[in-house]
DNA sequence: GCTGGCACTCATTGGATCCGAGTGCCAATC
DNA sequence: GATTGGCACTCGGATCCAATGAGTGCCAGC
């Protein structure tokens, strides 16, 4: 039974291919693992698994390069997890430990990614939607002007300007922010719209316009704005592959990732926090990324909902077990500083 | 004298190379120009330029390529400046007209820069220092935990979460708050460590433990992070661009535009809201960027000290006027819309 | 000072050739 | 039946060469 050792041959491939970069043949296969066959027999396996469309020849007289389908068998079957060295999981673990307030926990984060991994980093701010509120400030400006700041318990902030319909005193703006105040206060934000659906009812027809007002913002306010949800770093890893990687230009790849309904999809359905996902080539949703991979995973909020995505991008040819480890040790670590913060 | 048309020559080099992207020559340049001259007269004034070290040619037989001194001269003597068309003045305003926040007028305004000059925008946050304290507000969260919020007059918000040393009730919350507010609302951050300086003595001794946490912590919130100050679009503008414009790869310009240094020092001095900078391939400070080209202003705050910076990179074959028009506008636009806000 | 003419340069292009890494197949071997 | 050495074959890449032509510099004449 030799199909063990024709896996053995995809994941040697594999190995070979994506720190050489070059397609590999026969040869310099047995030179470089210890097979124990002749490059002949791994001649045949590799026809086989040609056959079977792992791997394939970018022309007739060179190597072979692993496919789309090679690398799911990979990733799915022969890779082993490589554990984190303790060096890095001390670096981790520092350099995110200084992050000071949210963003600086993401952009931390999404740096960190990129250095561990060379691949492009992408982490998604945690979802306002699966946050709870923790306070909602009113701060007032003058009679008709109010600030109003909504606290997340993940430590995100959003506020927003509002004139009033109507004049307010700072003693009306503190009654107002306690009416809010005591129905939100700790639910989800999703919730909101139902616990404050009875309010216009429950105040005065004089206060009616002014609280219709605050409330028309802060519900506005918990509807995202995607544009900001997102952050990147390590575009520059990109430049770093070869026309192999990229057929032609990386600029595709670029432009995929500044359309952020492009990225979002990408974290569409986040898998729970343990899961590490990973898409290959022409398995993501936009064609731009055809030829990339993105290995992405949730972080923060319950291990079964997740409160964001993260994960990092890169050529198929991508080292996955390194960048699977990295993603789960980071993604965990972040949802520790969450949950503590 | 034929001084003149020297320069129309260099300037019709320019627009020619700009909209071509290779290297022309002489005949090319009087099909394509009113000059006036023959093609011969055309190559003295070239041989000329060529001398005074405004253009060069990549190799004998090559047409002329204007140097970084030509780029020079052009902008600072030969460019008439681009008038916006009603459509774009129009596109600016509605674009940035539907912003909420501070985040998003700084997001729109990058992708608008990208979109309307075809090359990388970078948009710097108000500077903090730069702002005035609109207020600062304190959040009971525990007996024994604070949120601190300060919020300034740009709309920028800035959170701390604070574990006090003693136990402080909603009521000495309250106090707190009006203490610190009357120093430092509408004062100009930077002014801020001299307001409070006194705080620690003109409160009971055993309210001080609390009001020098807070008061730290503060002063601490006023102290610029770097990283989330600098927002970029359009980098896949840069993949646009051939192997003339970069040699052999974007990626030191893109290694550049991931460090956060880098991009400060751009806005290092801004110059005052009305002048446009430009700064030509090697005159930039950092060597990842001495093959491309940084139109910069500043931006908001009074004309004389601007809050912040934005502006467009590209290589150095870039179009000046159209790039110095709409970094101009924008920068306007943003400023009126900050005064607003 | 401008222009037409002309010899010269040299990158680019296309074609022809060689080289070698790598393959597929087959007969021999274990 | 699996494995192996041998061998013919393929074809991309490197090298060389000649032809091409865009573009130049220079000069004599207007």
């Amino acid at each position: 039974m030799s199909d063990d050792r024709r896996l053995d041959v995809l994941r040697a491939i594999i190995e070979d291919y994506v720190s050489t970069n070059e397609p590999v043949g026969s040869k310099s296969l047995v030179e470089r693992h210890q097979l124990g066959v002749s490059p002949a027999t791994v001649r045949n396996d590799m026809a086989v698994l040609e056959d079977e469309g792992f791997i394939t020849q970018p022309h007739t007289s060179a190597g072979r390069v692993p496919t789309d389908k090679g690398y799911r068998l990979f990733v799915d079957r022969l890779s082993s997890v490589k554990p984190l060295s303790p060096a890095e999981r001390k670096a981790i673990e520092s350099f995110l430990g200084g992050a000071v307030d949210l963003d600086d926990v993401v952009h931390r984060t999404v740096r960190l990614l990129a250095q561990l991994t060379h691949q492009v980093a992408v982490v998604q701010y945690p979802s306002l939607a699966r946050s709870s509120v923790r306070h909602l400030e009113l701060v007032h400006i003058s009679d008709t002007r109010l600030l109003v700041v909504l606290i997340t318990d993940t430590g995100r902030v959003e506020q927003r300007m509002l004139d009033l319909p109507g004049a307010l005193s700072e003693d009306g703006v503190a009654e107002l922010r306690t009416l809010f105040n005591v129905r939100i206060a700790g639910s989800p934000l999703a919730d909101a719209p139902g616990l404050l659906a009875d309010l216009p009812d429950v105040v005065t027809t004089e206060a009616r316009p002014n609280v219709v007002a605050v409330m028309t913002t802060v519900l506005e306010t918990l509807i995202e704005r995607p544009e900001e949800r997102i952050v990147l770093a390590g575009t520059a890893n990109l430049a770093r592959t070869t026309a192999l990687d990229f057929p032609g230009t990386i600029r595709p790849v670029l432009e995929a990732l500044e359309e952020q309904v492009v990225l979002l999809r990408l974290f569409g359905e986040v898998p729970d926090a343990q899961t590490v996902r990973v898409s290959i080539g022409e398995e993501n949703p936009h064609e731009g990324l055809w030829t990339a991979s993105v290995v992405s995973t949730g972080y923060g909020g319950s291990s079964a909902v997740p409160l964001a995505g993260l994960g990092v991008l890169g050529p198929t040819r991508m080292d996955y077990p390194g960048a699977i480890t990295a993603v789960r040790a980071v993604a965990r670590y972040v949802g520790q500083i969450l949950a503590e913060g």
